[in-house]
DNA sequence: CGGTTGCTTGAATATATTCAAAGTTAGTGG
DNA sequence: CCACTAACTTTGAATATATTCAAGCAACCG
């Protein structure tokens, strides 16, 4: 079978109109004016595997994109090395964006499972802003976005309790992940060890697993194959006191 | 003297061209278009007392604001009261965006002491995004901007000690306070009670006292008039492990 | 099969919270 | 001017929560 049409032989791309994402309820519809200039804004696709690093902090040129496939997180060091995770990114969002804006990554971005991820040419970002005004307009809504999960992230990690945090983590990403099409048939399975886990929570790994412990005897959550399985999604979220994802749909660029 | 000039007694608003900010280093220099379309931008100021709600969470159709004097900090709560404050704006910071954006504050802002704030128009947002791309830019800057803000709040909370979060958090604030002219000729003095410290490190009353008591015995602070006066900076900075504050010029609305 | 990564556990220690109370300061009203 | 109040800071002690240290176990991979 290999390679006997070398059309699928050659590095195909997805075109942004054919993109998986869009159909999705989770974003908005998008003008034709505006699906012509991605696909302009598009320079090509980037293949990471698990554990590459995506983004790296102190990077100056830093490209801009946006995640089709897989799973990421975002972190930050300190230079004895504890390392604080900030959030998670999921098919659809966009990362970079702060190290194109402000010249210089200070941030990490690292692949949690093999991605995939949409490359954009951050030298076309001052014609988007001077000719799709409604583009533009999303990209601020995506970073107003990105801000309302790390004020969600930071109450938790300043004001719940370790168990509620770790339900509050475990319900957002769960959440965020079944909003574009991770779960499947069957319940979500989040990609992350407890070490991930612990530098999420800004507890020790020790302590993370015997919280982790208390929601698998709680049957909210099963930990295997190197990763966690969602069992009951409304029950983490109670635990949590969260409110839960609101629902309208969102840009994707 | 009262009155005699009828002009003095009208509730004289600033002229965007005569803002005191503009002037600051701190701050890029504006088009004149632009600062045009700031003038018509601007709908009225608004004055508050210290303890005074700008933004309510939960509030849907919030204006947008930039802060012109004075302090007031961003939080949120739990249901059973806990108090999570995220960071603090002084003045030339812009507040209301996610509100703005996104239709629904998640997110209070009250005032730390008396406040002026410029109000604006948020129906002609659109007509900033489609005319004036710079500005739009602009916003989008901003909100990264807050985005990195919060970063690094996250990782203080997540993975710094105490003390370390301590100096941070106090050397953060000052540090942004210079930039914009508020420590004159006297040190810097910010007018946050230890309950607000203690709610923005994830830390109890008491044991915040206790750290606080650590910081004024190593001569970095004092704590007096209901506030925090900054007695070196440099050393709080490099006890936080951290790295400062960026130093390029920022756009304001 | 040996090495690596990730999970689990117990015990000792450190850090932080809660509870309770008292001291300080500034403002209010008599 | 003083008594009274409210808001904020300070302290000690008891308790709870979390970290560190030290092993051991399980699964996977070359």
């Amino acid at each position: 079978m290999r390679s006997q049409d070398p059309a699928r032989a050659a590095p195909r791309q997805i075109r942004c109109q054919d993109c998986p994402l869009r159909s999705l309820a989770a974003f908005r519809p998008f003008e034709k004016s505006e699906l012509d200039f991605i696909s302009r804004f598009k320079r090509g696709e980037l293949v990471a595997d698990r554990g590459a690093t995506i983004l790296a902090e102190g990077a100056s040129k830093a490209p801009l994109f946006t995640v089709l496939k897989g799973w990421g997180f975002r972190y930050k060091l300190l230079e004895d090395g504890r390392r604080q995770i900030l959030n998670y990114v999921l098919p659809g969002d966009l990362i970079g964006l702060q190290g194109t804006l402000m010249g210089e990554m200070q941030h990490s971005v690292e692949a949690l499972s093999p991605m995939l991820l949409c490359v954009f040419d951050r030298d076309k970002l001052t014609e988007l802003y001077r000719d799709h005004p409604g583009l533009a307009y999303d990209i601020t809504w995506i970073a107003a976005r990105e801000e309302r999960m790390l004020d969600e992230n930071l109450l938790s990690v300043g004001r719940r309790s370790a168990i509620e945090r770790a339900a509050y983590l475990i319900a957002f990403i769960a959440s965020r992940a079944r909003k574009v099409g991770m779960d499947g048939p069957t319940k979500v399975e989040i990609p992350i060890t407890q070490q991930h886990v612990a530098d999420t929570l800004g507890l020790s790994l020790v302590h993370t697993n015997k919280t982790i412990r208390k929601l698998i005897q709680l049957k909210l959550v099963q930990w295997r194959d190197g990763g966690c399985r969602v069992l009951d999604l409304d029950r983490l979220t109670e635990l949590a006191g969260w409110q839960g994802l609101d629902e309208g749909a969102r840009p994707l660029l």
